[in-house]
DNA sequence: TATTCTAATCGTAATATTGCAATGAAACAT
DNA sequence: ATGTTTCATTGCAATATTACGATTAGAATA
């Protein structure tokens, strides 16, 4: 059907599959470390280091924007994003929260 | 067109994307959750847990598995699925990586 | 062997995502 | 005002994902 049926699970467990979504496709990946590397910088310069065609690459940025682990201000013609201090812990914090609940059954594990 | 340029992204970017698919969809991390809680289960009981049809559990299973993430032996007619440790070390090490990389730029930030 | 139980697979329908050409909107320059 | 530059939006085509009924496969048991 493709349609997610979110109202069976948990806020927290719907909350992070949103924000694992923002990770989920490669453009996506590339958009985020192109700018922890630059630390802030414009659509144009992704189309060039993207190779994908404008729309598509303003798509992405909408998507995480809309996640809300990117930010944007208008500077004239151009746009300047960059990462959501706040929104960037509150993930980290979400994922370690995840990656800390494991213990590794090292005595006689599992399967 | 929904079809994924991967060869025009890294394969550390097409790789974390992949993994961070596991998350992307709140039934897997209710399956991952379900995992972690009680550290091995089988199908069945998920099926109850979540609320899904057992075709629609046993295909995000075999999700998981296809990435890596859980691991499962078959116990007579039933299978036991649990996380595989090496792999979700990977993965928690992978997002650390990014996670990690991000200075908030406190000094007079970007936008 | 026949039955039963559990989970995987197949087939299919519905929705979501990805990508781009064309177009639009906003700021700036001439 | 007209053109230019930069990015967003629209509309559409193609592929991917999600979900489930029906069926199949495999193991345990009567």
């Amino acid at each position: 059907m493709g349609l997610t049926k979110s109202d069976l699970f948990s806020t927290e467990q719907n909350e992070l599959a949103l924000v694992a979504k923002a990770f989920a496709h490669p453009a996506r990946v590339a958009i985020i470390h192109f700018l922890l590397k630059t630390n802030a910088c414009v659509n144009g310069d992704l189309v060039q280091e993207l190779g994908l065609a404008q729309p598509t690459v303003s798509q992405h940025l909408r998507e995480l924007k809309d996640i809300g682990i990117i930010q944007g201000t208008i500077e004239g013609p151009r746009v300047s994003y960059c990462i959501n201090p706040v929104k960037w812990n509150e993930i980290k914090v979400m994922f370690n929260d995840i990656f800390d609940q494991f213990k590794d059954p090292s005595l006689g594990s599992c399967c």
